[in-house]
This record gives structure tokens, sequence and C-alpha cells, in this order.
DNA sequence: AGCACGCCGACT
DNA sequence: GTCGGCGTGCTC
């Protein structure tokens, strides 16, 4: 990471300290106050309150406080400020009842609030994302008879509610619920709350609540998989970092090496010690094929941790985390602020990512924040990729992370030969993106019984839209962008923007001259090309893979599962096709446009082209099967196509990095960027430019500052939107700057400033 | 969130 | 002068 010290400090426990009656203390409230991120104000972050009699405080207890004419929640930060009068200060109300927010996970609020230049409160937002999860769930209710004779008419569907009943009750089960006893009867829960009304069934507590709570834990006892000698010589060193403390461990090895089983050597370390493990991946939908080598290696399921799911689970999962009842979390980049009650292992899985940047609100690389998370709690954290980020590999150059290295792959599989198509000599017809030689393999893997993956990185039809008649072309009304046609939606064919989310049906007529039935799609996207290969290869059965045909788990799940039983011959898809999966006949993978992420040019276009095909390249022949990659470019000599096909990963990262050194840019220098936004383009430029002139004097000396220019992206969601760049070099503090520049200039009405440190977009 | 305050334009 | 609309700041 490029942040500056991640060093652990002594875990000096001022959790110990009480607050007693009469005692100030400072909340920080849940709340934010005043401005939202990104908007000047509010530079209150906390509050002074009294403790009141017969309550007493430690810090991190969540409490109810006043706060004008309302009730907040908030929690108790350490001893009050006193800056203000004791007779101004209002009362605590009183605690909730969960347990309280740890040091380190406190200390981690600060650290990423001043890092990412964002409200603590925001930050704490994410550690207490549920309300309802700090009070304890309330007991179920259960149903019981009262001896009560029924009034009136016993119909059939009450008499079934009875016979329910006395039948569990005359079993000795605990008390039914509500929802079970109309399953069971087949009756609509009318029928019983009908039956409670007229006073023939009474409510009581069940005792224990739900029963099924607690899953069954996850066993590091059991066998695991044969390790060869790379993963042996790793997962000891993993193993020994879990019983030391604080480090960070980069595992570094090819796709298909094992770099998963090896981690799960630690974490069942950690087990053993009783303690709590995370493994962070980039996107939880995809980890159908993880968590089912999870299940065998340890003989039960994690806890998945994600956005999607239900109110109900979310709240029940948040609690068992934070009690100490679940021993493992896989979860998205959120999933880092959960209030583990004893964490003793973070795993960031495929840590290069761009999934782990999280690019709103409170703006903060989840890989780097786990870092700085490990050395609060004194924790190991594991780094795992094929190729890892030019940030982590200049921190081991640094001496600050170990590398683990795995070098081959595991078993009989050897990594795939990659070859380019040189499509300048291929000559395809405007509407043709499939070239003959990728063609032919396809053909080739099919009549062999093998499978074969087309990889471009666009979903939708067409990324352009335009009129043959007037040229006109379709673009978001709120954004810069073109609309991208998408024909598998229902209700037939639609344009959409892949910024904002704005869909409409496509126009019979060009809204700019009105001719009619004059559209024409310009480029491809994975639907485009899936018709492509069907009308090619009428033979082959065709399988699409985007984000529009696969909505979760479930989808994906099955999905994978047709492809390993062999019901799919060519699977199409976007990038959510390249992460993590195992297909042992897959022995083909097609690059329809390699030089797509070049284009851009932005900073880190080339690494992170680099890293997304060799990441589909090692989908190819992960079994005993030799696999074969074809990148179809049109500039084959380019750096990452040559180093992909030399598998020069070494050389193509040492070149990257003397770049990058040459001109101060990351890792090697630190960058922060501003993106100054508002409906209206003029109210945008005077705030960047008020912006601008404050950076100049709040930056360090020696540092540079670009713009404001337009970003590439002017508009978007209808806000005009103008960057600002700040470079320096490593030592420089670019958040204190932010954070100083933010407190001079004057931010209202729907103006919004974004501080985004170490920007990975330039979007 | 909800309320007070102050700025500014419009009306008496 | 005074009323009222609205944007802005404050709440321990």
């Amino acid at each position: 990471m490029t942040t500056q010290d991640t060093s652990a400090k002594p875990a000096c426990d001022a959790d110990a300290r009480l607050f007693r009656a009469g005692d100030r203390v400072a909340v920080l409230p849940l709340q934010a106050m005043g401005g939202q991120p990104g908007r000047a104000g509010g530079r209150l972050d906390r509050l002074d309150y009294l403790v009141p009699p017969g309550l007493d405080l430690t810090p991190g207890a969540v409490v109810r406080v006043p706060l004008g004419p309302r009730q907040i929640t908030g929690v108790v930060w350490g001893p009050g400020e006193g800056d203000l009068a004791a007779t101004r200060l209002k009362p605590v109300i009183g605690r909730r009842d969960c347990p309280p927010v740890s040091g380190p996970l406190r200390r981690l609020v600060d650290a990423v609030a001043s890092y990412t230049v964002s409200p603590p409160a925001g930050v704490l937002r994410m550690v207490l994302p549920i309300d309802e999860a700090l009070d304890p769930p309330r007991p179920e209710a259960g149903l019981v008879l009262t001896g009560a004779a029924p009034q009136g008419r016993l119909t059939a569907q009450r008499r079934a509610v009875l016979e329910v009943i006395s039948a569990g009750a005359t079993a000795g089960d605990t008390p039914p619920s509500v929802a079970d006893v109309a399953r069971a009867a087949d009756v609509s829960d009318g029928v019983v709350r009908g039956l409670v009304e007229a006073g023939v069934l009474a409510v009581v507590e069940r005792p224990g609540g739900r029963g099924g709570d607690d899953a069954p834990a996850p066993d590091p006892e059991r066998p695991g998989p044969v390790l060869g000698p790379d993963q042996t010589a790793a997962a000891a060193a993993l193993v020994d970092a879990v019983a030391q403390g604080f480090s960070v461990e980069v595992l570094d090895g090819v796709t298909g090496s094992g770099k998963t089983e090896v981690y799960f050597e630690a974490i069942a370390a950690a087990l053993r010690r009783g303690r709590q493990a995370l493994v962070l991946v980039p996107e939880i939908a995809l980890t159908t094929q993880w968590l089912e080598r999870f299940r065998a290696r340890f003989g039960a399921a994690p806890l998945s941790w994600h956005s999607e799911l239900g109110h109900a689970h979310r709240r029940r999962a948040w609690r068992a985390v934070a009690e100490g009842r679940v021993p493992v979390v896989v979860g998205a980049r959120s999933a880092l602020f959960l209030p583990f009650a004893d964490l003793g292992l973070i795993v960031v899985d495929e840590e290069h990512d761009a999934a782990f940047k999280q690019e709103e609100g409170v703006i903060y690389h989840a890989r780097d924040m786990a870092v700085m998370r490990g050395a609060l709690e004194a924790v190991p954290v594991v780094l795992a990729s094929a190729t890892p980020a030019l940030e982590t590999l200049a921190n081991v150059e640094r001496g600050r992370y170990h590398r683990r290295r795995l070098a081959a792959r595991h078993g009989a599989a050897v990594m795939p030969a990659v070859e380019a198509i040189d499509m300048r000599g291929q000559r395809l017809p405007a509407v043709r993106f499939v070239s003959e030689p990728l063609k032919q393999a396809i053909v080739d893997a099919a009549a062999r019984g093998e499978q074969a993956m087309l990889f471009i990185n666009r979903r939708g039809y067409a990324p352009l839209t335009l009129c043959r008649a007037c040229g006109h072309r379709m673009r978001c009304p709120s954004c810069d962008a073109w609309l991208v046609e998408h024909r598998l939606r229902a209700g037939g064919p639609r344009l959409v923007c892949h910024h904002c989310g704005h869909d409409e049906k496509l126009p019979d007529a060009c809204p700019d001259c009105g001719a009619e039935d004059k559209f024409a799609p310009c480029g491809p996207g994975v639907e485009r090309l899936a018709e492509e290969v069907a009308g090619l290869l009428p033979d082959l059965r065709v399988a699409v893979m985007t984000s529009d045909t696969i909505a979760g788990p479930e989808a994906a799940a099955e999905l994978i599962g047709r492809m390993e039983a062999g019901a799919v011959d060519v699977l199409i898809g976007t990038q959510m096709m390249a992460k993590g999966y195992h297909f042992p006949k897959l022995t083909v993978v097609g690059v329809v446009d390699a030089d797509l992420g070049l284009a851009g040019g932005d900073l880190r276009a080339a690494e992170r082209t680099y890293q997304l095909l060799a990441q589909v390249a090692g989908r190819a022949g992960r079994a005993e099967r030799p696999g074969r990659v074809l990148l179809q470019t049109y500039d084959p000599g380019h750096p990452v196509i040559r180093a992909l096909i030399a598998g020069d990963r070494d050389g193509f990262l040492e070149a990257e990095a003397d770049a990058r050194r040459q001109a101060g840019a990351p890792p090697y220098g630190r960058w922060a960027a501003v993106i100054v936004s508002a409906p209206d383009a003029g109210d945008a430029r005077v705030t960047a430019d008020l912006f601008a002139r404050a950076l100049r004097r709040t930056l360090p000396p020696g540092a540079r500052l670009l713009g404001p220019a337009p970003a590439p992206i002017g508009l978007l969601r209808g806000r005009h939107r103008l960057r600002l760049l700040a470079m320096a070099d490593r030592a420089a503090d670019l958040p204190l700057a932010m954070a100083r520049a933010r407190e001079l200039v004057p931010v209202r009405g729907a103006i919004r400033v974004q501080i985004d440190v170490d920007p990975q977009s330039f979007l």
C-alpha cells in the first residue's frame, strides 16, 4: 500500500477505562452531521455528553444520545474533549445492547477517515451498518394452546391449525412460529392470527430463539489436499505468520498454482488458535467454486457477507460475527469493517483487482485498509495474486511485505501457450469479430470434446448505435457517454448508459433526422459476439456470462454447473468470467479485443490490461490437457501483448515500474485526485478554481498540481465534473493537504467535492 | 431531521 | 418598514 505507516502499534488497551456518572465522554455519532461526505462544514466529529447516574460506560460502547430534537446512536470514543461548559452538556440516554466497538476497530475508523479525508461518522457507519443489529434479536414468538374453546364456527382451516399445534405440543417440540404453523396447516397466517385474537392460541417466547442460528463450524483438523513442495513451504510461512502477529505476506503464484489451498492452511492455523479469519474477494457473486473448495477442506461453509444479503440475515450475521460465533467470513470489500470479536487473520484474494476500490461515499481501497487493520489488530494479512499490483511489489522491494512464491502450476497442469493473432492481416468484414484462426481453434477444441472461452470486456450488443441517414450517435441525456444497445433484455432492444443506468427503448426513428430503420450497431459487445459464434458454429452450444445474464450467486452456480457437466462448448463473457474459475475441460481461450483496455492511456491501463488478460488466459488448460490462448490484436508489438506471449510477467512489471519511477508516479510517488461536480457547469468551475488555489497553499513544497480540467467523463448523472490531480513524493502527507484545502473552500448547495487519495480510475 | 437566523425582494 | 421565502448553520 502507499499509506505512510502500517507498522504495528503496541496494543495498549485503553478499553479497560471506565466512565462513571458525572464523567464527560466524547461520542462519535453514526449520522454525519452537517455536510455529507464531500461537503465542507460539519467539522464537529465528536460531541461531549455526561454519563448519567446508574450507567457505567467503557470506550467503544454503543449509546443513544439526544441531539437537538432527536435521538441518535453513537459510539463512546474516549474521554470528553471539554471545550463546552458542563452545564450545556446533555446526558447519555443509555446503552444499546451489543458488543462495544473494539479499540483496534476504533483506531481503524480514525485512520481510514483521515487517510481518505472522510468524516469519521461516515466510516463508523460502515462498521455499524444495520441499526437493528445494535439490539439483541427479539425472542421469537411461539404459539401454544390456551385451552379456551374456540368461539363460533370451527372452520376447516382453523381445525387444521389446532391439529398442527396439538400434534407438536404432544411431541414435546418447542412452540412453533406463526409462519411454521401457517405453512404446516396450509393456511394463510391471517387464520392463525385470528385464533390468537379469539384467545384460543397464546403467543409465548420460544426458548432459545431460533435453533439453527449457529451453523456447523469449519474444522481445521480435517485432512487437507496434498500440497506440492512450493505450496508446503509457502503454507508453513503463512502458518508461522499467524503465530507471530502483524506482517504482510504476498502469496505470488501463477494461475492454477494452488494459492487458495495454501492460504487455507493459514486459515486453519487461525482457527486452531480459536480466532476468526476474514477472506476478502473482489466479487462475492463469483465465489461458487471457491465455496465448494472451502467446504471440501473444512467440512462446513464460511459466512458469506455481501450487500445483497436479506435484511434479517445480514442483521443476524453481523451480530454473530461481533459475538465471535462466526469463525470464517468471506466477503466483498465492505466485510473489512465487520466488528470481529477476535480476528486472527485477513486474506485478500486477487489483491490486484480494481473491484477492491470503493469509488463512492468513503473512497477507499480495501486491500490497503486491510493492511491498516492487520497492523492495528496485530494480525497477519495475506495478499494473494497471480499478478500482484505494482504497489504491492514495491512494498516487497522495500522489505515491508514478504513474498512467498509458487513458481509452477499444481499437479500435471502446465501454463498455456499464448499466441497473438494479428488482426491487420485478417481482413474481417466490419460485422465480424472472430478471426479464422480463432474460429478454427474453437472447432478443434470441440472436436476433441474440450471447451472454449471467448472473452470480450464489453457488455451489451454494441457499444455505439448511429443513424446511417444522418450520422447521429445515440448518447446518454445525462452523461458524456454513448448508449449501449442491449438485446437480451425482456421487451425488445434497449439503449442503456453504463455509467448512470439510463435505460430507454431503442426508438423507431432517429431523434435527429427522423429516418426510420436506419440504426446501425457499431462494434462488438458480448451479446453480438454470441450471435456471431452461434451463426458461425451452429452445432456448438453457446452460453453467455455477463452481469446482465448472471444476476446473482444462484445464476452463476447454474451456469458453472453446466460448464462442469460439459453441456457448454463455448462460453462467451465479460470480465466476470475471468475470476478464479477452474474448468478442467477448458483448453482454448480467445481474447476478442486484446487492445481494448490500452486505449484510455491512463496511469494503470497497461498494468490493468496485463492483469486482466493474464487472468483470462489462466482459465485455459488447468488440468491434464494443455491450454492455448489466442489474443486478437491490432498491435502485436505492444509491450503488454509481448509480455503475455513470452510469459514474461516479471520483465513487464520491471519495465512498468521503471516507467513509473521515472514519472514519479505511484507507487514511487503519491497522487490524490479531487473531483468537483455540480449540476451547473459554472458552479463547478468556480469551486474547482477555489480548491486549486487553496491546494497551492496547503500542498507540501515540491508537489505538483494539475487542473482543474474537465474530467474524461465531463458530464455524469447530469453533473458537470472537473478534476484536479495532486502529485507529490512518497513521504508527502496528501490527505492532510487535502483536508486543509477543503476547510478553506466553502462548498454549498448541490456542489460536491470528492477527494480520492491513491486514485485508481481517472474517469 | 427540524428549527432559528439572516439575507433579499416585494408589498403596504 | 415589514412580511415571508429560502438557503444556511446548528444541534454536545
